[in-house]
RNA sequence: GUGCCCGUAGCUCAAUUGGAUAGAGCGCUGCCCUCCGAAGGCAGAGGUUGCAGGUUCGACUCCUGCCGGGCACGCCA
């Protein structure tokens, strides 16, 4: 048996690995399990390919709890390991620095292992049961045109979904609408008044003219609601406020117009709703395109808007209130989240801020929206985890939401009886090339729509001027298309690739960059593996052969090959832990690693012009297995490799 | 004032969550296409990880204090 690897169940080295060591250590030190120790061998890929393929680090963490020098315990796991079926032979010498522990896998282990990874799931495997997640991915405002601070959370949310997917849970995508309030009211109202008046149609209402018309609203009652704002931050009392309110409604009626047709969209009155609906079916038809666009998995299906807790608002504040969770504070109704009022539960932060629930004048904010849509995806979802990819500015909103929620009870899973994980993905702003927030030359903001466009068109040359170069033509669909696929994988791997937390500096120029660590250079690999397997049915170097180089034995015999391989077998533990930390860029990082080992394998191992048939069969199966990483992969990140580029 | 995030090569970013000699890409200097597409590969130069302490076998990572930048802090969302 000490021999013969042919039949080890072995997909993951790491976990084979981690296994063989907690026996060693066991057997090294019986007294650690008696002693509750929880034995973590922690094996790790090996950064120095000259050293080992695999490493513990275990001794040096061991060595203080059974009180001996580092190196001597990696010397007694040593004596207890039994690898020879699966690793080189393993020595003092394997015994490195302060009490490493280095391992080289044997070829044939690695060949097996690869070859039980070729399989449908790529040796992803979902380990316990599949938990239902939300994914909070946008928030587009109604009546208004998405632009450059739109374009981060569905390009980083979908990811995140699509890799929940990947793994095997369930996931919710959820599109939390600015649809309600009184910003929309003042924009219904003033469309209503325009329409009226003859000088708009609503019917052929365009998102351009809902834009003008909300910045038009915002203007008429902007300068009403300052003196007012005023008024109230100088705490000059209510008498002095209402007076004002009342010669600012009798100045201009749009501050009580806005009011007026708040109530009425309440009350769903019929001709105000209407308006209000095909407001809604203008703007979300526009954010649908986008995301089509973008290829961001985001559907009417998906879409929470604010409106559609606005009924569930007020017997919620009722439940708060009567549970004594919510207190009034200086006229409005408040959640303390500092521990004086009601105990935080362990294993959470107090914040100092309270948690704002209504105004003094009875208005709901969104903090209130925030924490009913906890209580909906908690309790009617079912969520077992809550990722809220939202700007890094909300903070302390998404903070104050969370906790609320917790203190209400809201977050507790009504199965398991625990808090649902609620996190908030935050992620930093989008700069321009000269560090500041990314603007147009004269200083606007940009929109999304003419961003994409020019975005794509940029791409459709880079990919006309390198097939020209080429001599390769493409017809004018395949172009759309891989200009398309390339234009996405820029943008968003482009996105994805730095820690999200961060500011991130948006530049054309570098993310279509023809060369270097981008998006297009991944989809370039990919390319080249499938115009390998074109051009073998092509010119027939595998007539006669038909598919037979799928069962064959892969050979890890280049230092090439084995270095794409032990790239390979890296896959299911990279996508596990980027579960968990959310941390896409990694997975970033890792597809430009194996894209860089196949580029090594490609330029060092001949595949069509192998030596021989069994070479030739071995190294197809490598180049398929690494189109099918890379393209599962970028796939969970929301790109898609074309054809041809 | 309080809190959160950040400070790494000239530029843009990493660093397996405390592991070995801090790594990539761009730019720069050299090589490599009679051979599966060079959007590629190989090699080189480039660093007191903002500063000062501390914790330990080991610190870019954790703790404390400064310096510098961004953001947020109850009746907008």
């Amino acid at each position: 048996m000490a021999h013969d690897a042919s039949h080890l169940p072995v997909q993951d080295p790491v976990a084979l690995l981690r296994e063989r060591f907690v026996a060693a250590i066991d057997a090294a030190f019986p007294t650690l399990r008696a002693e509750g120790v929880a034995i973590d061998p922690m094996i790790v890929a090996s950064k120095q390919a000259e050293l080992a393929d695999y490493q513990s680090n275990a001794a040096m963490g061991l060595a203080k709890r059974v009180g001996k020098p580092p190196r001597e315990v990696a010397g007694a796991i040593l004596a207890k390991l039994q690898l020879d079926d699966v690793c080189e032979p393993v020595t003092a010498a394997n015994i490195a620095g302060p009490g490493f522990v280095n391992v080289r896998l044997r070829k044939d282990a690695i060949a097996n292992a690869l070859m039980s990874m070729d399989a449908p799931s790529l040796g992803v495997a979902l380990s316990g049961e599949p938990h239902t997640i939300v994914v909070d991915l946008m928030g587009v405002n109604l009546a208004k045109q998405m632009h450059v601070g739109h374009l981060r959370s569905p390009v980083i949310g979908d990811a995140i979904a699509r890799l929940f997917e990947r793994v095997g849970h369930k996931v919710i995508r959820q599109n939390h609408v600015g649809d309600w309030g009184l910003n929309i009211a003042m924009t219904t109202a003033r469309v209503m008044r325009l329409a009226s008046e003859g000088t708009l149609s609503i019917d052929r209402i365009t998102l351009d003219d809902l834009d003008k018309a909300y910045a038009a609203a915002q203007a008429e009652c902007q300068r009403d609601m300052a003196g007012l704002a005023a008024a109230r931050q100088w705490h000059m009392g209510p008498k002095v406020i209402a007076e004002l309110e009342a010669q600012v409604d009798g100045a201009t009626n749009a501050f009580l117009e806005a009011r007026k047709t708040l109530v009425a969209l309440q009350a769903k009155e019929p001709a105000t709703y209407a308006v209000w609906k095909k407001i809604y079916e203008v703007t979300m038809r526009t954010c649908i395109e986008v995301c089509q666009l973008l290829d961001v998995k985001v559907t009417d299906a998906d879409s929470a808007g604010e409106s559609s807790y606005a009924d569930e608002l007020a017997p919620m504040v009722d439940d708060l209130i009567s549970r004594g969770i919510a207190v009034q504070d200086q006229g409005a109704l408040i959640v303390r989240l500092d521990g004086s009022g009601l105990a935080i539960p362990t294993g959470e932060e107090s914040i100092k801020e309270p948690c704002l629930i209504r105004k003094t004048d009875g208005g709901y904010l969104y903090a209130t929206t925030d924490v009913c849509a906890v209580r909906r995806r908690v309790q009617k979802l079912h969520a077992h985890r809550g990722v809220y990819v939202i700007d890094a500015r909300q903070n302390l909103h998404m903070r104050q939401v969370f906790l609320t929620s917790k203190l209400a009870g809201y977050a507790t899973h009504p199965k398991t009886g625990k808090f649902a994980q609620l996190e908030h993905a935050a992620f930093g702003s989008v700069l321009g090339e000269d560090g500041r927030p990314f603007k147009t030359r004269s200083g606007d903001t940009v929109k999304l729509a003419d961003l994409l466009r020019e975005t794509f068109e940029r791409a459709r040359q880079a990919v006309q001027s390198k097939c020209d170069e080429r001599n390769v033509t493409l017809s004018p669909q395949e172009l759309e298309h891989t200009s398309r696929c390339v234009g996405i994988a820029a943008l968003k791997y482009a996105d994805l690739s730095t820690d999200k937390a961060k500011d991130y500096l948006f530049s054309f120029n570098r993310m279509l960059a023809f060369e270097g660590d981008t998006g297009p250079y991944l989809l370039y690999a990919v390319v080249r593996i499938k115009n390998i397997f074109r051009k073998a049915a092509e010119t027939g170097v595998l007539a006669g052969e038909g598919s037979s180089w799928k069962q064959g034995p892969i050979g890890v015999n280049a230092p090439a090959e084995k270095t794409l391989a032990l790239a390979l077998l890296r896959y299911p533990g990279v996508l596990q832990s980027v579960g968990a930390t959310l941390d896409l860029h990694r997975l970033c990082q890792y597809l430009f690693e194996v894209a860089g080992c196949f580029a090594s394998f490609y330029d060092q191992c001949p595949v069509l012009n192998a030596d021989d048939a069994a070479v030739r069969a071995s190294r197809l199966r490598l180049c398929d297995l690494t189109r099918r990483v890379v393209e599962d992969g970028l796939g969970t990140l929301g790109i898609t490799a074309p054809e041809r580029m």
